[in-house]
DNA sequence: CGGATTTATGCAACCAGTTGCATAGTTGCA
DNA sequence: TGCAACTATGCAACTGGTTGCATAAATCCG
């Protein structure tokens, strides 16, 4: 299971409370591993039972329940422990390739309409990732070992983002064909 | 959920059984949607009692407990409004991704043998493709609007792994440098 | 002042996917 | 003849992810 481990790695950049993980989770590793806040306050408490991490009330919590979570020796080791694991390949699960199947089969289902949308979604995401591309990484100063390597991530979320686009343009001229 | 409608078009293009269907899957539409047995075997029976779909002893059955499966007309039309309907776009699901990130964080893992691990594996699985395209798709002659779909399908899933490949390359100097 | 939105946490129920195991007939082969 | 491998189906238990709901304080804004 990774989601726990992710959390772990945003610990280790930043201690924060349940709610802050759930916003940086979606701008930035969220990009390859979603989750819903549920998810996340969830593996907190398993965590902290486990004595990977440990929490108290946040320093700016004032009159809210908000708390503050830290990763401990425990949890750093463990995180090592598993990203030295072999780890299997994504695997794609992609619903819109599988309705197009059911077009194929059919040939009754226009989804013209549908995948324009797709593309829509596609640049968007795409705009949003160069965004963030210029904002950290492009502007001439040599970067540090983890900067590079988070370059790395966004920029395949780029080639993916891109990949769909130009695949998806293909697409929509063979089913306009039909 | 998708997997109920990707039986179905399996069902639609072949009546099977639940063994053929589970092996066709990995061939075929399991680029996009993989299933185990079980998973198929437990579709077949909620689909057959909501009247999608209907079976009997398959032909070839002998004294075996084969069955073949094949579609209904209310499954068709099931099939049919499912694949109007708008589908979210696929959400990227990458351990490694997840495990780079902490390496990052850390600074202390060394992914470069898991890296060219996967390297290989993409290039596996892109030769794989690349044969599949050659006999199914690439001899000159026309091909039905069934069957071009099917290549764009096929298609995305290598253009996907070639991306794969030449981001590894890539993220194997950065690792080299560090 | 008061209602809408945002921050922040969490329970309970459900659903989908995975794993381990059991069963039973068929085929290949030494 | 016997056993290993393959075809074929299925149950039960578990884990991970999703959805709906509840709570409660802070902040925004007319």
């Amino acid at each position: 299971m990774s989601l726990a481990h992710a959390v772990l790695t945003s610990l280790k950049e930043k201690s924060s409370s349940g709610y802050d993980l759930a916003r940086r989770f979606d701008k930035s590793i969220g990009y390859f591993w979603h989750a819903t806040h549920q998810q996340i306050y969830r593996e907190l408490a398993r965590m902290e039972a486990a004595g990977w991490i440990e929490s108290s009330s946040a320093p700016d919590a004032g009159k809210t329940r908000k708390r503050e979570y830290r990763l401990l020796p425990a949890g750093r080791t463990e995180l090592a422990r598993w990203a030295g694991e072999p780890s299997p390949p994504m695997d794609l699960r992609d619903e819109f390739m599988v309705k197009l199947r059911a077009d194929a089969a059919l040939g009754e289902v226009d989804l013209r309409d549908e995948l324009r949308r797709h593309i829509g979604l596609h640049r968007e995401k795409l705009a949003q990732y160069r965004a963030i591309e210029e904002r950290d990484f492009v502007h001439g100063k040599p970067l540090s070992r983890h900067a590079r390597i988070q370059h790395m991530i966004l920029k395949k979320g780029i080639l993916y983002e891109e990949g769909s686009i130009a695949w998806g343009q293909e697409m929509l001229d063979v089913l306009a064909d039909g």
